[in-house]
DNA sequence: TTAGGGTTAG
């Protein structure tokens, strides 16, 4: 039946926007318009929104010209859904001009536009337009913490929690998960355990995010039993509570555990996703569990082939030449549906560090060479082989190379959280003020452990 | 009828 009135339309298409049917959403819209009936400020605010979902710019850009064709261009509702819309497909020049045509921005535009900065990489243009918005409210405190959070500014995220809730604005169900996730990107334990306490203060019940952040947070700052527990009081689980658990697992070595947590998954009628199956063959990775992990693998193939990306494909490299399945590892590779990338060789190569395969290892390294001359990490694993293999005149030949080259390699570095403040140590670094002694305790518990293993070894 | 903010893996 053709809609009539523009408000009885807007409010079908709004309806299709809220349950998730966004292409029949744009088709009701393209039908009212061959109808003859004019659309509004609301109708247009509903089908950008569906245009952004489905991520289609030639959809928004044609709503767009719509809209200034009906001279609604300059109306606050369609000027902060195009700004939306532009700054979520990342065209921030787009989303500016549709800001500088709104007559009367207000809280929701600049909001709108603080979110596409942060997505879109630009931390302190949002950061000076959030300071100096003549409005603030809950949303816009979210949009900043979210942002910065996506963005991995984990710092920002939590002080900017902090400074929200001294000046007073009650966060709530959305916040938390941003802050947790950025606490979790810290390490900082402490600073989480907090956090976690403030929202129950806060919400009272916690709702599935907020949980799902607090079993992902626990775990990645090393306490497993903190992160179970969380798991356990949630009333309400879905498939991502249960990859938080099994990554979780995965993360800190518990394979077994890992693949136990997956089974009752099972057993509940919940079916894995690509996360799921990721955070399993991590799992085997780590434990050593190559049959298992493999076999995950060929099940997913078989039966939830749509979930498979490359870097499941990756992981199967990783697990097999970690196993010294050296030949399985190549066969695999060449029977891959697609090109693969530099990770791919560089899982290889890596199988070749651990148990001193030279051979392999230089052609492998030729092959990453080959793709990307500035990678480091490459000279670095072959220089390892060769020095495992005590081969110490291919070793220098190779920092040489890495010299003449002038490659550079990026620093790893490791941290904890003691009583709420974060120690930062990068390779070799003696920065610290209480370096000797933790160099000493390192000394003596690496001391200890040979001991162990040598004890073990003999017995 | 209406525009802006949330969880898991790497």
């Amino acid at each position: 039946m053709p809609h009539r009135d523009v408000v009885s339309a807007t409010a079908a298409i709004g309806a299709l926007t809220r349950r998730g049917r966004h292409r029949d959403a744009l088709a009701m819209f393209s039908r009212v318009l061959a109808d003859g009936v004019a659309p509004n400020e609301f109708t247009f605010g509903t089908v950008l929104r569906s245009a952004t979902v489905l991520r289609a710019p030639r959809v928004g850009a044609q709503l767009h010209a719509c809209a200034a064709k009906l001279g609604l261009c300059s109306n606050v509702f369609v000027g902060s859904a195009l700004l939306d819309h532009y700054a979520k497909m990342g065209a921030m020049r787009e989303a500016q001009g549709a800001l500088e045509d709104t007559r009367e921005p207000n809280v929701v535009s600049n909001t709108a536009l603080i979110a596409g900065l942060l997505k879109n990489g630009m931390f302190d243009e949002a950061d000076r337009l959030f300071r100096r918005m003549p409005e603030r409210n809950l949303i816009s405190w979210n949009a900043m913490i979210g942002g910065c959070s996506q963005a991995g500014l984990s710092e920002d995220a939590v002080n900017l929690f902090l400074e929200m809730c001294r000046e007073g604005v009650t966060p709530n169900e959305s916040t938390f998960p941003c802050v947790l996730t950025s606490v979790a990107n810290a390490g900082a334990l402490g600073v989480g355990r907090s956090v976690h306490a403030s929202a129950i203060k806060f919400l009272g019940k916690l709702d599935v995010y907020v949980g799902n952040s607090l079993v992902s947070f626990y775990a990645r700052c090393g306490s497993l039993e903190e992160s179970v527990l969380a798991f356990k009081r949630m009333k309400q689980k879905n498939v991502v509570s249960w990859n938080a658990l099994i990554c979780g697992y995965a993360q800190n070595g518990k394979g077994e555990e890992a693949l136990n947590a997956y089974k009752t998954m099972r057993a509940t009628g919940l079916k894995p996703n690509n996360v799921t199956l990721l955070g399993l063959l991590f799992g085997c990775n780590h434990a050593g569990l190559v049959d298992e992990g493999y076999a995950l693998f060929k099940a997913a193939e078989r039966e939830q082939p749509g979930i498979l990306k490359p870097e499941h494909y990756a992981c199967v490299v990783d697990l097999l030449s970690r196993a010294k399945r050296f030949d399985d590892a190549k066969k695999f590779l060449e029977d891959l549906p697609f090109e693969p990338g530099i990770g791919f060789w560089k899982a290889l190569i890596g199988g070749c560090q651990i148990h001193w395969n030279r051979e392999l290892a230089e052609s492998v390294a030729e092959r990453i060479h080959a793709l990307d001359p500035k990678d480091t990490s490459s000279y670095i694993l072959l220089s390892n082989v060769y020095s495992a293999a005590g081969s110490w005149q291919s070793v220098s030949r190779i920092r040489r190379e890495i010299k003449e080259k002038g490659l550079k390699r990026i620093t790893g570095c490791s941290w904890i959280e003691v009583q709420d403040k974060v120690h930062v140590f990068f390779n070799g670094d003696c920065r610290h003020p209480q370096s000797e002694e933790i160099c000493a305790m390192l000394g003596a518990c690496l001391y200890t452990r040979e001991d162990d293993q040598h004890e073990q070894s003999t017995e």
